[in-house]
DNA sequence: CACCGCCCTG
DNA sequence: CAGGGCGGTG
């Protein structure tokens, strides 16, 4: 289980400190994050393909225009919901705080504070102490307990800010309180530092906590995972359980680092806050604020590139630091003052962004170092993690995997003699070039090229570009076809439906707002995980990635399925289940097809009466087409995977079997269909090896 | 009998 | 997309 502790390590991490983040953010700045971005400006002329895609009841659906409308607030996050507030975020952007503002902020503060008790109350029983519980129950209230704590901190803090401001009024009472000022100051300065030491405590005893009870679950987890290992060693090698291993080990060290490594790691980390220039923040938040393009639309809820979001949040935060202390406390020419910012800044800083490194660090070091996360196109699902990884790769950096496995495992699937020639001129092919078609090629390159984009980066200012290259962590720029990005994958949601209810919906960003994940998405199979990282169930990621093998083969065997989804744990009824899928999209696909023909026919007998078979506009699916965008749509609702032109021919094949029977009349023959079945069962093509890989396609 | 694919239906 | 019925196959 060792694999879903990590998985849910950072997770937890990310989930409990989303709320320091964002209010940390708040505290010392605004958040960067409540305005869409151009994030996801290279995608936003497929946003039209997700938006009719939403099913989801829990989850609001993301403005197809961009733009969060009014009407679309997350529900139920109180901790946030302020900066979401249309007029709310961007509450102290110039550090000019009048005691108007000053008032309310603290009513502000009030009714955060209750709030976020209000959510601790509901956990706070079962947080960490009872130990009777079940797991999930006891990690959802933790979290709660968490976040609110975490909260409270930084709101202390925030509220030390706050008295620590030239108050406009107090400046201006008169000599008396000018007189005992400095000493009144001095007695202030020595309490808030009290105060501040006091949070960071408070901090360093919250992360602890975090990792006790990761370290609990680690722990519970273990003794399934014992009784269940041997299940897993099934697979085609041990490269499994050497994943396993090395992964404990990995998460052993960082559980140990933790008391080593904290005064080295502040120092970075402060380094790291101090790079950030004011201005960028401004123009960035200028140039978010331009573009439409919502933030709902733009990732496939990339937790691990929310982190990131917000480290970059947190960096413009170290920027904006800087401006608003300056504002406020240079007017009064005080020297301490500014020591104490500094010293604050530097305190704060460095708690938080320790906290922001770790979890960067657990996710970064959750991706095998040696495979840059370019690769990374589907999720893998706190699955069998590096192995597949690999292979993806492979894909990626030598363009070529698909010849690599092709024998072995492709006669395990249905064949039948055609195919099989197929193959076997495929795999006998004599040059070493890429045999396969530049259709199979394509699209795997264009279903990489978002997380190769990584629109994340691309926002940030080039010197913390520079940083997050030149971070040991997060060190990918070596590899030829880096990139520094993230599993764009809602592993959040695997974890706790729960958690992921409040990510998606409280955060209102990260997420396509469901919809084209919806279409393959987050929410479904998390319920069904299992101890070998394989799944009881099948996700909308599992029938999403079986749509677009669907554009390869219309008639997968059920061998053939196992093999292109390791990461479900087939039985019986999943396995139907996968073959029903396949039986209905080629239901679907028929159904079009026969559709369009008797259209056809239509049309032609309408015409002229002769019938014109390969007259343009007829009896052809070219890209232009309505019946290709009909069959895109249903296979590939996302847009992201370019269709394969075999498909298309298939498709035509299909269209124009279709004509002529219905032409010739053979329609009337209750079976006539099923030549045409036999038709294109014959067609079908190898599905490419990045299909083998376990997880979720991206968009 | 088990399995598969198609068909129909909701 | 899932459930259930049906026929075909091994």
């Amino acid at each position: 289980m060792q694999l879903y502790a990590r998985t849910l390590q950072p997770i937890f991490l990310t989930t409990g400190s989303d709320c320091v983040l964002w209010e940390a953010g708040d505290l010392f700045c605004c958040p960067v994050m409540d305005s869409p971005t151009d994030l996801f400006e290279d995608s936003a002329p497929q946003i039209h393909a997700f938006a009719p895609s939403l099913s989801s009841t829990d989850l609001p659906a993301p403005p197809s225009a961009g733009r969060p409308s009014p009407a679309f607030r997350p529900p139920g996050f109180p901790l946030i919901h302020h900066l979401l507030q249309p007029g709310g975020a961007p509450r102290r952007i110039g550090g000019q705080l009048n005691t108007n503002l000053r008032q309310q902020e603290d009513r502000k503060l009030e009714e955060d504070r209750g709030e976020v008790e209000q959510g601790a109350d509901g956990g706070d029983d079962g947080a960490m102490n009872g130990e009777d519980r079940l797991m999930g129950f006891k990690k959802r209230h933790g979290d709660a307990a968490l976040a609110a704590e975490w909260s409270q901190d930084v709101l202390k803090v925030k509220r030390m800010k706050l008295e620590s401001r030239p108050k406009d009024g107090e400046a201006e009472e008169g000599g008396r309180r000018r007189e005992g000022g400095r000493e009144g100051r001095r007695r202030e300065r020595e309490e808030l530092k009290e105060q501040l030491d006091e949070a960071r405590e408070r901090l360093q005893a919250l992360q602890e906590k975090v990792w006790r009870a990761f370290g609990e679950k680690h722990m519970a987890e273990e003794e399934e995972e014992e009784e269940k290992k041997g299940r897993c060693r099934n697979r085609e090698d041990g490269g499994e359980d050497a994943g396993l291993m090395e992964e404990e080990d990995i998460t052993e060290g960082m559980y140990e680092e933790e008391d080593i490594d904290g005064g080295e790691m502040e120092k970075e980390a402060f380094s790291l806050l101090s790079v950030s220039p004011f201005d960028s923040f401004h123009k960035q938040r200028e140039e978010q604020q331009k573009d439409g393009v919502g933030r709902g639309e733009r990732g496939r809820g990339l937790h691990l590139e929310g982190v990131m979001e917000e480290a970059g949040l947190w960096l413009d935060c170290g920027g904006l630091v800087r401006g608003d202390w300056h504002g406020g406390v240079e007017d009064e020419g005080e020297e301490g003052g500014q020591k104490f910012a500094q010293a604050l800044k530097v305190e704060l800083g460095s708690a938080v962004a320790r906290v922001i490194d770790r979890v960067l660090r657990l996710y970064t070091e959750m991706t095998d170092p040696s495979s840059p996360p370019a690769a990374i196109s589907f999720l893998p699902p706190g699955n069998d993690g590096g192995r597949e990884r690999g292979v993806w790769m492979g894909l990626l950096t030598q363009g070529r995997g698909e010849e690599k496995m092709r024998g072995k495992e492709d006669k395990t699937g249905r064949q039948d003699g055609e195919r099989e020639k197929q193959l076997q001129k495929r795999s006998s092919g004599a040059p070493p070039h890429r045999s396969e078609p530049a259709d199979l090629a394509m699209p795997l390159a264009q279903l990489f090229s978002r997380s190769l984009h990584h629109p994340q980066l691309s926002h940030l200012p080039p010197s913390r570009k520079d940083y997050l290259n030149s971070d040991p962590f997060l060190e990918f720029s070596s590899h030829p076809s880096s990139h520094p990005s993230f599993p764009p994958l809602p592993l959040l949601g695997h974890l706790d439906p729960s958690l992921a209810r409040h990510a998606h919906g409280g955060r209102e960003r990260g997420m396509r707002g469901d919809g084209g994940m919806r279409g393959g998405g987050m929410d479904g199979g998390e319920l069904y995980l299992t101890a070998g990282g394989t799944q009881e169930g099948l996700s909308p990621c599992h029938l999403k990635k079986a749509k677009l093998m669907f554009f390869y083969a219309r008639y997968p065997s059920s061998n053939t399925l196992k093999t292109y989804f390791p990461d479900v744990k087939f039985n019986r009824c999943v396995t139907s289940q996968m073959i029903k899928w396949f039986s209905n999209f080629r239901e679907f696909f028929y159904i079009q097809m026969e559709r369009f023909a008797r259209q056809a026919v239509r049309e032609a007998l309408t015409r002229d009466g002769a019938p014109r078979l390969n007259r343009e506009g007829q009896l052809r699916v070219g890209r232009d087409t309505e019946l290709y965008r009909i069959l895109n749509m249903h296979y590939n609702k996302s847009n992201v995977y370019q269709v394969p032109e075999r498909f298309i021919e298939i498709s035509e094949v299909a269209l124009r079997e279709f004509y002529s029977a219905i032409w010739t009349g053979r329609d009337s023959d209750p079976c006539w269909k099923k030549g045409i079945y036999k038709i294109i069962c014959k067609m079908d093509s190898p599905v490419p090896d990045a299909f083998r890989l376990p997880g979720c396609p991206v968009g």
